[in-house]
Formats: structure tokens, C-alpha cells, sequence
DNA sequence: TGCCAACCGGGGCGTGCGTTCCGTATCGTC
DNA sequence: GACGATACGGAACGCACGCCCCGGTTGGCA
């Protein structure tokens, strides 16, 4: 690979990063290009496709943060508690978490089965509602992470729905 | 008005309630004047915007909601979650309601208006957090209502905020 | 029944966006 | 320093959608 186009591909990169986390998936390429200094046809050059460049931009993020969910603990709630925790953070400061669920089906399967594996210890201690399933988890935290851009309370927001889980079933 | 454009009117109606509730707002409006058996044109000669008809569709339906909340009552707490049971209902059964407090900011504003009451009410009674706003519940729901249509159990993912809702601050 | 106003249909315009194409500039090698 | 491959930029394409316009049609009143 040429030095100039390692270079361009950097600068797209960079660019992507910062305008996904503020503006989300919805941002136009070719802002992302004009904050680049490049052309839309070099954004394709490096990526086939917008899809593409957002999960290269993603992806590292949201693997760091399934993988800290594999981590052995003896305390199944509060690792889960602490996952979601995480989640809540990074989608706080980064728009473009809440998006990558919804844009790569494969980002959301990996994150499905991490949860499902948090959510099944919590629950067998016994520190979580039985009636859980991980796919109601998922869709719960999505609706969390775009909810705390429109001007909620973010900490509120996740000490509601840990306080939910916890909570034992109706009858 | 002519019988044939009350006919029509009636049609693109019938149309519109159909498919906002079984696609939401982003219903392309050429699907609605096809399955109203009308041209795209005859829509326009009866609603001005695509918004006029998307509010002409939902406006009595949220307001009927909103007038329900304030009814009195001797129990602030049982209001408030049968209110929000009453939303989480009529979502489930029709995709625009999420949408419309998305696209008439007069609706959201009397929305917000309508929990501010019920919430502040069973604050008082502590009976709910002190530290959730209106604010908070509004966009709360929404992102509720949204991801109820993604493969989640609705009165699981309600009992959890419910729930939350009562719980107690964290230090 | 005839006439005029009201109304209809659908083709068309403007816009925004993802994507592609190609003439031109640039890099790296011989 | 020249040459070929590589990469660049941005104009252009296709598509989808909200919205408008106009020639033809229809309804209801005289």
C-alpha cells in the first residue's frame, strides 16, 4: 500500500470515529469525507461500503467490551450490573454505540450471547428476575442508550432498570 | 365538500391508520395513497404535509391517553404505572404511537405535562424516586415503545422499569 | 340535461444520500 | 528523471421520498 493512501485511510478513519460518536450512523459520508480532506471516492477506496467503515470503527470498541464480559467472577449480578454499567458509559459519551447494535447483525448476536451468559449466571444466583430473556435485555439497552441523548438522566436510567432486574416477578 | 372527496377522505384515513400503526411515521406516503385507491395528489388536497395526516391519524388517540392521566385519583403511584401500562398497551398494538411524540412537539410537550403530574404526585407520596424527572420518563418510554417491536416481551420489559421506578435511590 | 366548479390521478420536480466512474495527479521504482 | 501502477477528487448516477401541477373527469345544481 502506498504512503499517501495509509495516510488518507487514517484521516478517514479519524474523521469517521469523531463525526459517528457525535452524530451516529446517520451522518452522511460525505461529511465524513469533507472532515477528512478527501473525496467520497477515496472514502471508497478504503471502505466498500458506509456499513463497512462503521464497523471498522466500532467493532474494536464494542469486542473490547463483550470480552470483558467473558471474565470469570464470583459475583454473577454484579458483573452484569457492571457490564450494562460500561455499556451506559461508553454510549454516553459515543453516539454511535447504540447504532451498532442495530447496523451489524453479527455485532449484535456476539452481544446477545455475552448477555445471555451474564443475565444466566445472575439469574441462577438468584439475584435477577427469572423472566428475563437476553433478547429483552438487548432491546431494553438500546432503548436506554438512545434515550440518554435526547436529554434524560443517564446514571438515573441504568439505576432504574438494574433496580427493575432485581426486582422479583409480579404475580 | 363533494360526496366523492368525503369518500376519499374517509379512504386515505382508513389507509393511514393501517399502515402508521403497522410501520410508523416512515411509511412512504405513496403506500398510503395506493392502498387508499387514491393518487398521491388526492392525499394532498386533504392533508397539507405528511405530518397533518400523520397527526389527523393519532391526535385523538394520544389525547384520549393523555386526558386519562388526569383523572383524580387517591392512589398517585397505581396512577402513574396504570398510565404508563395504558401507553406500553396501545404501543404494542400500533407502532406510531412512539413516533408521534416524535413528530408533534405539541403532543410531547402535553405528554410531559400529563407525567409531570402523575409523577410529581406519587413523589410526594414516596412511593417513586425522587431523583426521576418527566424528562427522564418521557424519553424513558420512548425508547420503550420503540424497541417493544424487536422480539422483547412488552409487560416484562414494563414490569422492570415499574419496578425500577419504586426502587430507592443508591447512595 | 347541460354547465361549472370541485376533484382526481399520476407524472414530474427538487432534494438528499449511497455509490460509481473516470480523467488527473502522485508515488515509488528502474 | 521517466514511466507505470496506484490512488485521488469530485462530478454524475440511481434511488427513494415529500410535494406540486395540470389535463381530464365527475358530481351536483339550475
Amino acid at each position: 500500500m502506498r504512503a499517501d493512501a495509509a495516510r488518507n485511510r487514517e484521516k478517514v478513519l479519524d474523521a469517521a470515529r469523531e463525526l459517528f460518536a457525535a452524530q451516529g450512523y446517520e451522518v452522511p459520508l460525505d461529511e465524513i469525507a469533507v472532515r477528512a480532506g478527501v473525496g467520497p471516492g477515496t472514502v471508497y477506496r478504503h471502505f466498500p461500503t458506509k456499513q463497512a467503515l462503521f464497523q471498522a470503527v466500532t467493532e474494536a470498541r464494542v469486542a473490547a467490551l463483550i470480552a470483558s464480559a467473558n471474565e470469570p467472577t464470583d459475583d454473577p449480578a454484579a458483573a452484569l450490573f457492571a457490564f450494562l454499567g460500561r455499556m451506559a458509559d461508553e454510549a454516553e459519551v459515543k453516539r454511535d454505540m447504540s447504532d451498532a447494535i442495530t447496523v451489524s447483525s453479527d455485532l449484535r448476536k456476539n452481544l446477545h450471547a455475552a448477555l445471555d451468559g451474564l443475565l444466566t449466571r445472575a439469574q441462577e444466583a438468584g439475584a435477577v428476575r427469572a423472566d428475563v430473556t437476553a433478547t429483552d435485555l438487548v432491546v431494553l439497552m438500546k432503548g436506554m442508550l438512545q434515550s440518554m441523548h435526547e436529554g434524560a438522566n443517564p446514571s438515573v436510567l441504568l439505576q432504574i432498570v438494574v433496580s427493575g432486574l432485581q426486582s422479583s416477578r409480579k404475580p
